[in-house]
RNA sequence: GCCCCUGUAGCUCAGCGGAUAGAGCGGCUGCCUUCUAAGCAGCGGGUCGCAGGUUCGAGUCCUGCCGGGGGCGCCA
């Protein structure tokens, strides 16, 4: 909450008790105004509390304004009424350089942390796609929301645990193993089987003597670790789904699940009863024969990780598995676990568009584009970036060709090189012998002009930013937020000098200090969206 | 049929219930004798899918319809 915001609203709420308004609305509005001529900030309380003052929402702001007059709240120069009744407050420009003063002192460590979580241990678990093949440039996705999200967790302080739950057992695996020996022996792929080109070449690549259902996921592995990692995610847990059946895991979940009361056995299977819990059918357990189900060990799995002392675990799945959502809540609940503390993350899948040409994803049907390709070509920056400028809500349209060839446009680089400007100041100022005083001894007073006052402004929002994206799960809102700084940046470099001629000493000092926030604003932007910030370009 | 997401400029997308809806790309036009022109500025471009409703106020919330994507397996 910017120390401004509280300002006014406590000023209001002392004015509006001041007239006698009863009841005093629960949430005064105050907010940043989008029509800077008419105010810096402005609230909208006089509309909204008009009736219960038995006056008209233009009067009440009339007399909210004239109370406030009386003693202005501080940094407020001007209070006026507009519009239908709108409150508009204009404050010196020192409420800006009081922003700097604050990002320069916090600096990139400090700026815009929050402790929303207070220390919560919570665990993220994202990608987690079958080892049955490489990455698909969708995977990266989930790969940089997740990375992202877990980064702003951190910031807004959560202890994040980063998790790869690998489905290594099961009907998909067998498979994975068939198709590979199959092609080894120059045998046709068997039914439902994978035929990409990487099965070809694993096959020729396995040793005679390997066993393919050992050596093949663990291929699959080596290459999806190695992808994700050239996109510099990584994560602290690799779980394997198989391990749980060795461990007693998953006869665990079960004789938890029996507890319960919901476990019944029907046409030779188990089956779990969460038509009792809301849903429209029961869910198998155990197959006809005692196998596993994927919903039971995904259940044995959370209740794993419960065990494992998490008392929040956020799940990001790819809205091709949101069939998959209410059964396993379903039976996290049937564990005596509050459903809420399982929060699932659904992202709308991504669209690959290559020569103007949809590209249908299919491991099986072997059409595909690898995300390593991708990270190879254009580099993680672009990957990350382009991925997240977007919000997880949407279908996202990736289109190869756009995002490789025209790469000289990607908003990274004009993000990109805002930083490295700001580098290059630094290194003239330094070959230039520019005296830099300590910020104390700076006067930002003489920082008015419209863009300055611009970036300040900027700068002044992370912090909301920032809380934002953390509670509403939205990386895309710091990603949308740094490419605003940045263009308000170039449009104060081009503008602005900071040194040489017809720039006074006093001048130059206070930009130079003004840059440097400009600096820790866009170092902790980017490092939220885990895209490096070079000093040259 | 039911459930989730979505429909905003030619294209890709932003837009906490607030005032005159924004950015990038593409098109046209200007700006390099000072810190990086991977930049800045200007012009053109919109019935915010449609219809109701709630509200002082709706692109934003609710309902219905239409269009797009996904889901509803003893697959994962």
């Amino acid at each position: 909450m910017p120390m401004i915001q509280d300002i006014l609203t406590s000023s209001l709420r002392g004015a509006l008790v001041g007239l006698g308004v009863e009841p005093v609305p629960e949430r005064i509005p105050v907010e940043r105004s989008n029509r800077p001529e008419l105010g810096d900030w402005s609230s909208s309380v006089a509309l909204a509390a008009a009736k219960a003052s038995g006056r008209k929402p233009r009067d009440l702001a009339d007399e909210l304004a004239a109370k406030l007059r009386v003693d202005p709240p501080a940094y407020v120069s001007e209070i006026t009424v507009a519009g239908p009744g709108f409150l508009n407050f204009k404050l010196h420009d020192r409420w800006l350089h009081d922003v700097l003063t604050e990002v320069v002192e916090k600096g990139v460590e400090g700026y815009a942390r929050h402790d929303i979580g207070h220390g919560e241990r919570v665990n993220v678990e994202f990608v987690s796609a079958n080892p049955t093949g490489p990455l698909h440039v969708g995977a990266g996705r989930w790969a940089v929301y997740g990375d992202a999200l877990c980064r702003i967790l951190e910031r807004c302080g959560h202890a994040i645990h980063r998790e790869y739950y690998l489905n290594d057992r099961g009907v998909q695996m067998g498979l994975l193993a068939a198709s590979v020996a199959a092609a080894r022996a120059g045998q046709p792929t068997p039914e439902d089987g994978y035929q990409g080109q990487y099965i070809a070449d694993w096959a020729a690549e396995m040793a005679d003597d390997a066993d393919p259902a050992v050596w093949a996921p663990q291929r699959a592995l080596a290459d999806i670790e190695a992808a994700l990692g050239s996109l510099g995610v990584e994560f602290e847990t690799w779980f394997s789904e198989k391990s749980m059946i060795a461990s007693g895991a998953i006869d665990a979940a079960l004789a938890d699940l029996r507890a319960s009361g919901l476990v019944y056995e029907k046409d030779g299977a188990t089956w779990l009863r969460t038509t009792d819990l809301g849903l429209p059918k029961d869910e198998v357990l155990l197959k006809t024969g005692g196998e596993p189900t994927y919903l039971l060990g995904d259940i044995a799995y959370h209740r794993d990780k419960f065990t494992r002392g998490f008392t929040r675990l956020i799940d990001i799945w790819g809205a091709d598995h949101h069939g998959h959502v209410d059964r396993l809540k379903a039976g996290v609940q049937a564990l005596g676990h509050d459903p809420a503390e399982l929060e699932i993350v659904l992202g709308q899948l991504v669209t690959i568009v290559k020569d103007g040409q949809v590209v249908r994803m299919g491991r099986r049907s072997g059409t595909f584009v690898e995300l390593a390709e991708v990270v190879d070509e254009v580099g993680p920056d672009v990957a990350r970036l382009t991925f997240l400028l977007q919000s997880i809500d949407t279908r996202q349209t990736f289109d190869l060709d756009a995002v490789v060839s025209k790469s000289m446009d990607n908003p990274v680089f004009y993000v990109q090189y805002a930083h490295a400007r700001i580098a290059s100041i630094s290194r003239v100022a330094a070959e230039k012998n520019v005296p830099r005083y300590p910020l104390e001894m700076v006067d930002l007073s003489g920082l008015d002009h419209p863009r300055e006052l611009d970036l300040l402004r900027s700068l002044g929002e992370l912090p909301e930013v920032v809380a934002d994206a953390c509670r509403t799960r939205a990386p895309h809102k710091v990603a949308t937020w740094v490419r605003e700084l940045a263009g308000r940046f170039h449009g104060f470099y081009h503008d602005c000098y900071v040194m040489g001629e017809g720039v006074s000493h006093e001048q130059t000092q206070a930009r130079l200090w003004l840059v440097e926030s400009t600096r820790i604003g866009l170092a902790i932007g980017l490092d939220l969206l885990g895209v490096s910030a070079p000093d040259s370009m």
